[in-house]
DNA sequence: GCCTTAAGGGAACTCCAGTCCCGATAAGGG
DNA sequence: CCCTTATCGGGACTGGAGTTCCCTTAAGGC
């Protein structure tokens, strides 16, 4: 509610942007090495180089500096696949997931966000935006496939991709089942058959 | 690799008992309250009304306490339903999810228990013995219907359970859909379709 | 190129989670 | 019932995360 503008918003560009993008860069590096409660704000400041105060005035928290990374994360979105084979596009975005989820950087870093948007509420909503930018961005190859003919009408494009993840993450975070290309393929492989059965609308 | 034995380990009984049952029952108000990261062990021991220095050495972190409690969970498993429809059996599995996750307290302590989860290997391994107890339970409904005839031989159980809590879990944690009857149904519906068509092997 | 002031950074300070010490209480074997 | 000692618990202590103060640097308008 106060007016007071956040730090480096007046004066994005030079030092500033260099400062945010060092802070970012390292905030990744140390939530993948030490996980959210290991997000220690002056460990960030001394592996970016930059000094303690800056960033405890820009971020203020471990929780805005993780939602602050999620939303650079998000902008940096890739382009899907577009086989004209609805199963070949589900089955390319498992294994993506898979890929990513099992790289020790990147799958470290995920299980320290989404640590992150269940301790704080601005990193919730940040990964919640981030999710949802991905997963409009394969809704495509499902929305393509019913034009095409190879799912009924009505089914929900949204829903179909999120079904792909979905036990990817749920062996990432509840079982411990391990993620290999296999376990890819069965969860492209379930997504598509509930599409095809026209339950997913 | 000490032989030093874990303090209440030789004389359990009496105050001993008395204590960890009050201090699972504080760290589970706790939890629910604040979250994984807000789970101070002075504030457990205060609510519990026990002293301070016993929680820091019986349990000496959060992420140990968070994994003491859900083995606690995880031995008061409750039996799955038996409707002789597997329809009818995934549908209820997949609405008690819900309702436990939307439930104010036991959804707010579940995502503490997988941020503690996230945040410690101690709280990992409980976790993943927590889900697998779950979904054995549950497994049940799955190798019957087989029997029965109503789904495929060779059908894998245990991960047509996951696979109807699996989307619920990614609306809770990633995407933030809601969660209502509604998904619950879809998720069994989806679950039992991909069943059917044989790709959960 | 100059000037205003937004943003960065060093260093001292505060506060509290976690540790340590030691006396008090009661579990459990005899 | 008594004795040994495991376990509990109050209180002092400590280290480091987070804050504050204030000087330095450079962004961006003119």
């Amino acid at each position: 509610m106060s007016d007071a503008v956040q730090p480096g918003a007046v004066r994005p560009g030079g030092r500033t942007a260099r400062v945010r993008a060092a802070v970012l860069r390292a905030a990744g590096d140390v939530l993948a090495e030490n996980g959210f409660h290991g997000l220690d704000l002056g460990e960030v400041a001394r592996v970016a180089g930059v000094g303690r105060t800056t960033v405890y005035r820009r971020w203020g928290s471990p929780g805005a500096l993780a939602a602050d990374l999620l939303q650079d994360m998000a902008e940096r979105s890739l382009p899907r696949s577009r086989h004209g084979d609805v199963g070949r596009d589900l089955r390319d975005n498992a294994r993506l997931v898979v890929r990513t989820l099992t790289d020790p950087r990147q799958g470290r870093l995920f299980k320290a966000l989404i640590a992150a948007a269940l301790c704080d509420e601005q990193a919730a909503r940040a990964l919640r935006r981030f999710y949802a930018v991905r997963v409009e961005e394969w809704a495509g190859c499902v929305t393509d496939a019913v034009e095409r003919g190879e799912l009924p009408p009505g089914t929900d494009a949204r829903r179909v991709i999120a079904a792909v993840s979905a036990p990817l993450y749920y062996a990432l975070l509840n079982t411990g089942e391990p993620l290999d290309e296999a376990a890819a393929d069965r969860a492209a492989a379930a997504a598509l058959a509930a599409a095809r059965a026209g339950v997913v609308r």
